[in-house]
DNA sequence: CCTAAGATTTAGTTGACACTTACGTAAGTA
DNA sequence: TACTTACGTAAGTGTCAACTAAATCTTAGG
């Protein structure tokens, strides 16, 4: 989880997840994509996307191809949704210390 | 959107984005609940999301309430969404260009 | 005015990371 | 075997980000 955010952050990252979200793609064809970095630098990044599970590899011969992976996608989309909203009660703490916080002035911001 | 990203990259800002999820808290709230990290740290760290716009602040007297911007998130969920769906166009010469690499060998590794 | 509380800002350090160049390797081809 | 293609990996460099400590700002209250 930590891995795939991590991994989204760089821009260069999401075009490459954007190349093979529908079709595989060779390294080199995805490397010619982009003009002004290297091909070593691209199957870097290709390896961080595959380290955080966001695309899948496939040899054929002496290419590999690879291709998104939308079900760690979606399960990234849901802990956008979830995680927030989740272990609240972890917040109860909080809540305490900041009505600790207040108790002593009474009844600024926030009851 | 890049700046919302890479602010949620790093775990400890997530964090921060859950507390204040529900309610409005004073920096010091917040920083209380991370003993191995100094307030300087958390307040960089609520400097960041207030830039990506994932939180809002506001003054109460000499303290600052911090408030999580759920519409910012929702705007990023639908971005993961819809991002590696819309403009497919793009994919066109990639797609191209693979073409011509295996069309020259019909269906083997390379020309 | 003076002082304290709450919070940010400013160096300055350290580690991570994106990049390039150079090299290594596996698989196909002549 | 020798050559070429398609990659990954190693090593080195420059930049950026997260952190600490110290300085600064702002507001409240005596």
């Amino acid at each position: 989880m930590d891995a795939a955010l991590k991994a989204l952050a760089e821009p260069r990252r999401r075009e490459i997840l954007r190349l093979v979200w529908t079709r595989e793609l060779p390294a080199t064809s995805i490397a010619d994509h982009f003009g002004e970095v290297t091909r070593s630098a691209i199957s870097q990044h290709l390896g961080v996307l595959k380290a955080a599970g966001l695309v899948s590899e496939r040899r054929d011969g002496t290419r590999r191809l690879y291709q998104a992976r939308q079900d760690e996608m979606r399960m990234l989309r849901d802990f956008l949704n979830d995680y927030w909203t989740t272990g609240l009660e972890r917040l109860r703490d909080v809540a305490e210390a900041a009505q600790r916080d207040k108790g002593a002035t009474d009844g600024r911001a926030h009851p």
